[in-house]
DNA sequence: TTAAAAAGTTAGGTAAACCTAATTTTATAT
DNA sequence: ATATAAAATTAGGTTTACCTAACTTTTTAA
């Protein structure tokens, strides 16, 4: 199965909420992306389906390994695109929060590599 | 009528061919966007449909105002974003066309204008 | 301990953008 | 001038990812 940006965003949300939480919950992954909650029923039968993840209905959901890598990957690209857009060329916040959301998906890891050798200088 | 990174792609598509050709043909922007004719037919409709472009059945297609304007804005985009990730990154010409085209959907005019004033200094 | 509220799921539908196969129109070469 | 090739279009279908409405399960509070 390939990672599209759908799969990627939930990861990432997974990702995210679970570091202050000890399960991710439909309703919080629902409120983090913007979507209704039935739609994240169906992506998380599909994340399951491809061993991202363990659901249990009406419970909670953990990343497996594969889901883990690739949610962490993903928001760590969030953030140095985020740093890159502002402080580095000077984009407000909001703008490079909402632009880093989209980015995120289109560059490889080798560009995640360069951006964090260009931040680190 | 939003553009969308679909119309954005054919618009920068006619805007590339037609800088070299006097009109741009179905045959060339499908070849242009690895996309198959009947996928083109259906999105000159909608462009047409927009005022983006003029567009004679089984002859040529031209770009109205609105169209150039935006197809310029989204190849300008490119071509900065292109340079970012060669010349600043250290990101390959392969990789950096590829993550271009994708990345010139996500970003606002301003922050093209942020990119232009770095590549500047 | 049970009624109401909250959370989650199922069922069914929509829109965007692509595809293949078949048809029509235009261009080309004898 | 006409047969063939090339280009474009139409018709119909697929996939992805979302939505609303209705229903089920779980939690909460009287």
């Amino acid at each position: 199965m390939k990672e599209t940006k759908s799969i990627e965003d939930y990861l990432e949300a997974i990702y995210v909420i679970s570091q202050n939480n000890n399960v991710a919950r439909v309703k919080d992954i629902a409120k983090f992306l913007s979507v209704k909650p039935p739609s994240v029923t169906g992506a998380l039968r599909k994340l399951a389906k491809g061993e991202y993840i363990e659901h249990i209905p009406y419970g909670g959901v953990k990343l497996k390994p594969k889901g883990e890598r690739i949610g962490k990957e993903t928001w760590e690209k969030h953030k140095l695109i985020f740093s890159l857009l502002n402080n580095i060329l000077g984009v407000t916040k909001e703008e490079a929060y909402r632009e880093a959301c989209l980015i995120e998906h289109c560059i490889s890891n080798e560009t995640k590599e360069k951006i964090k050798e260009f931040l680190g200088k």
